[in-house]
RNA sequence: GGGCCUGUAGCUCAGCUGGUUAGAGCGCACGGCUGAUAACCGUGAGGUCGGUGGUUCAAGUCCACCCAGGCCCA
């Protein structure tokens, strides 16, 4: 007979290769053919609404590794939120203005960039945009991210783009918006600011001038030394043209100066300069007479050289050891480090340059000469008037313009700002900031002190491609229009045609006929060119989508992105709500780090350690990605390289062939008639219960807190451990041999069933394909004609389950579990002997002292069981057949003897029996195999 | 150069307020099974906890400095 044919064997069309490079795609199109997300949606709007607010991405080239990370994890919140009995919407979103794309398009248009129209060009970015959102929006799909891709907010759709402008006047009319001036780089041969993106680097050959700032006051109170003496704090500079912008002197705070004697004058530089500044002077013959720190310079006046006005002494900790003198030339108007030393002093931020690079009125004796040829005239008055102490030349790197490819200068412009102190958007920024949570919870000082320390946020931008700032002032007197009525009709038309309605039109289409300024009298009227921070953009997202959106509110649950976020969105996003709303726009923001190589160095191409995330996808499948976001920790930065996704890989394999296992044995299992109640399993089934439910518990709690890493531990050591290498282990034989419809089987596919069924639901934020296709399978489902309300997705996790195993047995198990891995390794040692080989050959036989002896009365047959050998016997001393016992070193007073077994190999359940034999029908079976055989009614032929 | 953060076995992670021989899984090595089979089971070997110095009876855990790396500034 066959008995093979009498045995119930796992039977599963699951397959054990996932295949997923190949399978996914044919989930995601049902997936969005028939709308998952939006029969998701429609299903738990009553629920309680919980809003992570997207970040958009900026609209510009593939998406890389970062962006998946990204994704992932919103998506794996999002699901996991939703299974827990939230109303979870995701409305992703992308940046679409600003330089880099327009830059980009600059390119592609070559020669015809400066011959279009503004609005051509604008028509040109946002086609571009276009191209790239729908090419990001395919790459996100494909990681099984789900949300509403069919209604993404972009930040130049209409509605947004008039958003921005509604924020923007709300500021402006609430007096946060103010005009200053601040240095930006400048190409006086194409006339037009540039960014820091559009500028180059080149040698540059410059003069190098060391000039005296006589010191009027007298200095004895710093030293005696210094009484009477004629002094002066001797500067360097390579850009003499920028003398006449002169307002301040800049020592290091923590430098030792120097006053040292030449002739019958004393010059000031820091100490440890003097030696080499002589020398290259050529002065032998001097003697320092004082030393002393800079602080006591602070706030004290020296002479212009030429000009006619003091200069403010400073300190900076900018100031420079490496070359000049240690006293920095300071002119707030035209540079970066100095006009942020103007505003900490209170200096005026001074530029008497035109955009022409002509000196205006206010450089006094130059007025009206170009920029830098002045250079050589400035030196030869300073040379004549004894102000110049040595020239010379120097070549260094210099910015050039990225067009003209001419050397640029620093030039400060009229900009607008959002001041930080006048209606105490700071202060509250600040306070709001400890509202909220912050996960990791460094999070908060971070930006705590970025936003403490911060200047006021300038707003302006010279370029194209974005939303213009909507200021018109009056060409008379240059006062701004504030009024709500003009604020409407910008809406209005910001609505109907987009930003463009401001190029398009005329000052007097937004202001109406016959206005006039409210200060002078004019009618006249000019419209602001610049257009605004594209931060500004996005950083009104809470306004332009969580108000708007009906599905959506503000604030927001949660705002996610990398840590760099600190100093971008998140503060554009708090800054633009608390001076609008008083609020901060989130309740909660989480950080991760950034995606590094396997040696944890950053990706570049230069370095070409860069993965991308569609060669893991076509490799290993998103699946695999998805596992990998959830295996790291995020909180640092996250490693990737071949090895941990061979890793990841491994995992999935591991854990996809438990649930192909499980299958399996569920084949001819329907819960609905072969359940076996919780009170009726054997204890062994109710422990595995009990273990799921420690599992459950750890998994929810972990997703709440938004920990997945330790889901992924908890998830492998189930399988793999829990599940693979002991229970299901064990649960063969039942499985197997019992019969169809015998309570043992029926209880084990209870357990399973239950088990099964908790775990699809646990795993399916993350391993969300696999799960849906487990689910398929456990349930019968046909994969394309099922109605996607019955996938896993509209389950929740399953409900926590108690009073399966009390104290006393949970110790119990702890015991029978010490003593079996006892038993493993004895057997282990016999395999290598030789002794055995598979552990149904094994006779155990147990020396137990005292108290375990007693244990072992009762359990005897757990543990065999549990130990997957054919007999256990305990003995008062091991007969003498020539083995050597094993001494148990982690179970006190017990000793293993492991030997053959007496006894055939029952040919059906492979069990090592006396009894083998001894039935005439049946002579290869054992006699439990017989009874069985016999209840389910199977004669021999 | 400054601010914030990170550094535990080959890999991914545990190690709470300092306290016995630093843990897990994977990988690896070796062995077994052939009724989960491009599977499954078992055993084992892997760490001077980035480095140095200090506090302490006692430090992976506290302090200082240094090194390496990341983000943001300059």
């Amino acid at each position: 007979m066959d008995y093979r044919a009498t045995l119930d064997l796992p039977q599963t069309k699951f397959n054990m290769k996932a295949n997923l490079s190949q399978k996914e795609p044919l989930y995601l199109k049902r997936w969005e053919k028939e709308d998952l997300y939006g029969q998701i949606q429609k299903s738990c709007k009553d629920k309680p609404l919980y809003v992570l607010h997207d970040g958009p991405p900026y609209a510009n080239g593939h998406i890389h590794l970062g962006h998946a990370l990204n994704k992932i994890l919103k998506d794996i919140i999002l699901r996991a939120r939703r299974m827990a009995g939230f109303n979870a919407p995701y409305i992703p979103g992308w940046d679409c203005h600003g330089l880099p794309i327009e830059h980009n398009v600059d390119k592609e248009l070559g020669a015809k960039k400066d011959q279009i129209s503004k609005l051509s060009k604008r028509g040109a970015c946002r086609k571009y945009a276009q191209k790239w959102i729908k090419a990001q929006k395919e790459e996100f799909k494909r990681l099984g991210v789900l949300g509403d891709w069919d209604n993404p907010y972009l930040t130049m759709n209409f509605p947004y783009e008039a958003a921005i402008a509604r924020e923007f006047n709300r500021f402006l009319l609430s007096g946060s918006v103010i005009r200053n001036k601040k240095p930006v780089y400048w190409c006086s041969t194409c006339t037009t600011a540039l960014a820091e993106a559009e500028v180059e680097y080149y040698d540059h050959t410059s003069p190098s001038v060391y000039v005296k700032f006589p010191v009027t006051e007298d200095l004895a109170d710093i030293d005696q030394a210094l009484a009477g003496r004629q002094v002066s704090i001797i500067i360097w500079t390579t850009t003499p043209w920028t003398l006449p912008a002169n307002l301040a002197v800049a020592f290091h705070p923590d430098f030792v100066y120097a006053a040292v004697a030449v002739g019958d004058e004393v010059w000031i530089m820091a100490r440890d300069l003097a030696e080499s500044v002589l020398q290259r002077f050529s002065i032998a013959e001097y003697s320092i007479i004082a030393t002393f720190s800079a602080r006591k310079l602070e706030n004290r006046r020296c002479r212009h050289p030429f000009m006619d006005r003091d200069s403010l002494m400073v300190l900076a900790d900018y100031v420079t050891i490496e070359a000049g003198t240690g006293c920095v030339h300071t002119a707030p108007g035209h540079g970066a480090d100095d006009y942020q030393t103007g505003l900490r002093y209170g200096l005026e931020i001074l530029s008497p340059v035109d955009n022409q690079g002509i000196y205006t009125a206010e450089a006094g004796p130059y007025a009206g000469l170009q920029v830098p040829a002045v250079n050589a005239r400035i030196c030869e008055d300073m040379s004549k008037s004894g102000m110049l102490i040595y020239k010379d030349d120097i070549r260094h790197s210099y910015p050039h313009c990225w067009r003209c490819k001419q050397p640029v200068m620093y030039r400060a412009t009229p900009q607008w700002f959002i001041a930080m102190d006048r209606s105490g958007i700071r202060e509250k920024a600040l306070e709001s900031i400890k509202e909220v949570q912050w996960t990791p919870s460094w999070g908060m000082q971070r930006i705590f002190s970025m936003v403490e320390g911060r200047p006021d946020w300038c707003l302006s931008r010279q370029r194209t491609w974005g939303v213009p700032i909507t200021v018109i002032s009056c060409r008379d007197c240059g006062t701004v229009v504030k009024s709500e009525a003009l604020a409407r009709k910008i809406d209005e038309l910001f609505l109907q045609e987009g930003a463009d309605a401001w190029f398009k039109y005329e000052v007097g289409d937004f202001l109406g006929q016959g206005a006039v300024c409210q200060q002078c009298g004019g009618n006249e009227f000019l419209k602001e060119e610049d257009i605004l921070d594209v931060w500004f953009d996005s950083g009104v997202s809470h306004a332009a989508v969580c108000e708007e959106r009906p599905e959506l509110r503000s604030p927001a649950d949660l705002y996610l992105e990398g840590s760099d976020q600190h100093r971008g969105w998140f503060q554009s996003s708090l800054l633009t709500s608390i001076g609008t709303r008083d609020r901060a726009p989130y309740q909660g923001v989480l950080t991760h780090g950034y995606v590094v190589d396997g040696q944890g160095k950053k990706m570049s191409k230069s370095i070409g350690n860069v993965v991308a995330p569609g060669e893991v996808i076509e490799k290993y499948g998103a699946e695999i990605l998805r596992l990998w976001v959830a295996s790291e920790d995020y909180r640092d930065d996250v490693k990737v390289s071949d090895e941990i996704l061979r890793q990841i890989s491994d995992a999935y394999r591991k854990i996809r062939n438990t649930i192909r296992y499980m299958l399996g044995n569920l084949h001819d299992f329907d819960p609905g008639k072969n359940c076996v109640g919780l009170q009726e399993l054997p204890d062994l089934d109710r422990w595995a219960i009990a273990r799921f439910e420690e599992l459950k518990e750890k998994v929810v709690s972990a997703y709440e807190r938004y920990e997945f890493h330790s889901i992924y531990h908890s998830l492998n050591y189930f399988c793999g451990m829990t599940m693979s290498a002991f229970y299901l282990d064990i649960l063969k034989d039942r499985l197997y041999t019992s019969g169809t419809d015998s309570h043992a089987r029926r209880s084990a596919q209870t357990a399973l069933f239950i088990i099964l069924d908790g775990l699809i639901r646990l795993m399916a934020p993350i391993l969300s394909f696999t799960a849906a296709e487990t689910w398929e399978h456990l349930y019968g489902l046909d994969p394309q004609k099922a109605p996607l309300s019955a996938s896993v997705f509209f389950a929740e996790f399953p409900a926590p389950v108690a009073g399966l195993l009390d104290q006393e047995g949970e110790a119990r198990w702890t015991r029978l579990i010490a003593l079996r891995s006892e038993i493993t390794r004895a057997l282990e040692i016999a395999r290598r002997e030789k002794i055995i080989g598979h552990p149904l050959e094994a006779e155990v036989l147990l020396l137990m002292e005292g108290e375990l002896g007693d244990f072992m009365t009762r359990e005897w047959q757990t543990l065999k069981e549990i130990s997957i050998v054919s007999a256990i016997t305990g003995v008062d001393e091991f007969p003498d057949v020539g083995l050597a016992p094993f001494f148990s070193e982690e179970v006190q007073g017990l000793s293993i003897m492991v030997r053959p077994v007496d006894g055939g190999k029952c040919e059906r359940c492979w069990t090592r029996s006396a009894t083998v034999g001894t039935n005439a029908e049946h002579p290869l079976i054992c006699e439990r195999c017989c009874t069985i055989l016999a209840d389910l009614g199977l004669k021999a032929e």
